[in-house]
DNA sequence: AGCACA
C-alpha cells in the first residue's frame, strides 16, 4: 500500500529510528520532539526483533498527527532521517477510551521478556519503578545518541535555521529568569549555547522552548550542554 | 525493512 493511501489516524508510525538508542530514552525523546504538535497520549516503542527501529506516537487530535507527519518527515533524529506515516491501526489507548478495545489473539511471544531482561542488565540502576510515565513531562531530549547530560546551567540548541542570529535567540530566551547570554559561532551554523544562572532556570527555559520553531522546518532541539 | 500496545 502506498503510504499516501493510509487513512489519517491520530497515531503516527515512525520508522528508520536509530536502533542503538535505549527504549526509554527513545520514548522520552520522541515525546519531547512531538509535543510541539499537540497533546501526546501515548508513545510506544518495542525492541523486539520485528519492531526495533520503529515507534508509535498517539496524539489527542488527528490534525496534530497530520502536521507531525508532514513537518517532521526526514527529520534527522539521532543521526537518522525519520520516516513518518499514519499508523495502520487504531491505538489501544484510543480503543479503550472509546470502549471498542478487544484483546488481540496474536501469538504473544516471549521475545519481550527476553528484551526486558536484556535492558535490565545493560542498565543497572534506573530505579524509578515501572515507568508509569504517560503524560508526565519527560527529561531532556538528547539528540545525538550521547548519554544524556545531567541538568546544568548551559543549554545546547540544535536544528536552528542558519540565518538565526544571537539577537533572535536572546529575544526568545531572555523571557526566562536567570538568562545570562547566548553563545554562537559562524563556524558552526545551526547550533548555539545559552547560559543561565543555574540548572533550574535553564530547565524551565528548555521546557518552555523545546520544539519552538523559528521557521516551520526548524523545531529547535534543546538539550543540556556537555561541560 | 520491519504496523504494536498485555
Amino acid at each position: 500500500m502506498l503510504t499516501a493511501d493510509i487513512p489519517p489516524n491520530q497515531s503516527i508510525y515512525i520508522k528508520n529510528l536509530n536502533e542503538k538508542v535505549k527504549k526509554e530514552e527513545l520514548k522520552r525523546s520522541l515525546y519531547c520532539l512531538f509535543s510541539q504538535f499537540g497533546r501526546i497520549l501515548d508513545v510506544v516503542a518495542l525492541k523486539t526483533h520485528k519492531l526495533r527501529g520503529q515507534a508509535w506516537v498517539t496524539f489527542s487530535e488527528v490534525t496534530a498527527a497530520s502536521n507531525a507527519v508532514r513537518q517532521m518527515q526526514n527529520f534527522p533524529f539521532y543521526d537518522k532521517p525519520m520516516r513518518l506515516q499514519y499508523a495502520k491501526e487504531k491505538a489501544d489507548c484510543i480503543a479503550k477510551a472509546e470502549g471498542t478495545f478487544e484483546q488481540k489473539d496474536k501469538k504473544r511471544k516471549q521475545e519481550e521478556k527476553v528484551e526486558r531482561k536484556r535492558e535490565e542488565t545493560q542498565r543497572p540502576n534506573t530505579a524509578n519503578g515501572p515507568s508509569a510515565n504517560n503524560g508526565v513531562p519527560p527529561p531532556p531530549f538528547q539528540p545525538n545518541g550521547q548519554e544524556a547530560m545531567p541538568p546544568n546551567n548551559l543549554l545546547f540548541i540544535q536544528n536552528l535555521p542558519h540565518e538565526t542570529t544571537s539577537i533572535m535567540l536572546q529575544l526568545l530566551f531572555e523571557q526566562y529568569p536567570g538568562f545570562k547570554e547566548i553563545r554562537m559561532t559562524e563556524a558552526k551554523p545551526g547550533i548555539a549555547f545559552v547560559e543561565f544562572a543555574d540548572d533550574v532556570q535553564s530547565s524551565m527555559a528548555m521546557q518552555a522552548l523545546q520544539g519552538f520553531k523559528i521557521t516551520p522546518q526548524n523545531p529547535m532541539v534543546i538539550s543540556f550542554a556537555k561541560k
